[in-house]
DNA sequence: GTCTATACCCTGATAGAC
DNA sequence: GTCTATCAGGGTATAGAC
């Protein structure tokens, strides 16, 4: 069926370049990579996309609209505590940079600073994609506010807790060892104790 | 004198090149450009660097060897309290968000993303900008000891420091909202007056 | 040390047959 | 929808005179 076939063959297309931007970033993969990856020749990518940074929209829609099923629910699957959920998820990304010896990088924290005049459309993305992340931690955080301090206010420590898993990935990466990034989710953890009076 | 030119000259293109590589990244600045910004022939140039990488590794060491006389003795003069010191640190770098309208990056954070295989001799420079960083703020948390919980480890919370910046700076970019950098920092304020009994 | 000219490759994107 | 062939431009780096 000509509709099934053209549908794998775009998404070929998106997961070659998600794999390539995640590799080598946006700007130093080529056009010519993606294809040779897809096993797609030039035509069949610019009948989809219209030029790269489409694409790169593509991929950045793809990754936001896959958190919650290719991420989350993964990673909280026969865990309720919401406060356990959230540490889940940081050691889920200290498995990511163990299993690949200390390269991981966040693909959407790295498209972020390596995109530094990024089209609105693109910008905006990226940031539905952050949102998704902490609102997420968020929910958590209202899920439990019963143990957390009145003066807590779950968006900024959600927000901080994005912030922090980016740092300590950066640090991991840049130093090529996974200790950086556990110091930091030690530290957070201890910023959490703060807000529960322990009880995590 | 044409030794003087000539240090002139090399400094130029340090210089040009610092400046684009902070504003579009590395692999998106051409060398063209930096010749043009610098005012310089391709001839000089490959006179003083074998070629882009090694120019980038000139940079990274003059962002290193800059960071306590451009960046720290400028923020702290007059500033005698350590913990003050840090925060006149975080200060300054949320003027430089408000003052590039949220466009800032760190532009160390920035290439540790960027740069996907780094060539060794490139993420060690990275990773000593990072040290130097961190160490000075480490220190800074030393000097406080007297203050602090003796269960504080100042280099992890300096580290930690680190992460929550370049987080924060990130979500700022992002977002083009200075206000998620400032909600960073103001949980980190609360993390550090954990640690001081509120003597902060 | 600095100049100009240029080699040579790879880039994103297009054209037009099928 | 997919194919092949190719364009026009820009990329890094080099050569050799001065």
């Amino acid at each position: 069926m000509a509709a099934a076939a053209s549908r794998d063959t775009r998404n070929r297309i998106v997961q070659a370049a998600t794999e390539l931007f995640w590799e080598k970033g946006y700007a130093s993969t080529s056009i010519a990579e993606i294809l040779g990856r897809a096993e797609v020749n030039s035509g069949s990518l610019y009948y989809f996309f219209p030029g790269k940074q489409d694409l790169l929209i593509a991929v950045l829609k793809s990754y936001r609209d896959g958190i919650g099923p290719m991420l989350l629910e993964p990673v909280w699957a026969g865990i309720d505590d919401p406060i356990e959920r959230i540490f889940a998820l940081l050691a889920k990304y200290r498995e990511l940079i163990v299993i690949t010896d200390c390269l991981y990088g966040c693909p959407i924290g790295s498209l972020a600073l390596e995109l530094h005049e990024p089209d609105p459309a693109v910008r905006t993305v990226i940031a539905e994609n952050f949102s998704a992340w902490s609102g997420a931690i968020r929910d958590c955080l209202q899920q439990a506010r019963g143990r957390l301090a009145r003066e807590v206010d779950p968006s900024s420590l959600a927000e901080f807790t994005l912030a922090v898993m980016e740092g300590g990935v950066m640090l991991a990466r840049t130093y090529r060892d996974v200790a950086y990034f556990d110091r930091c989710v030690a530290q957070l953890r201890d910023h959490y104790h703060q807000w529960t009076g322990g009880k995590t």
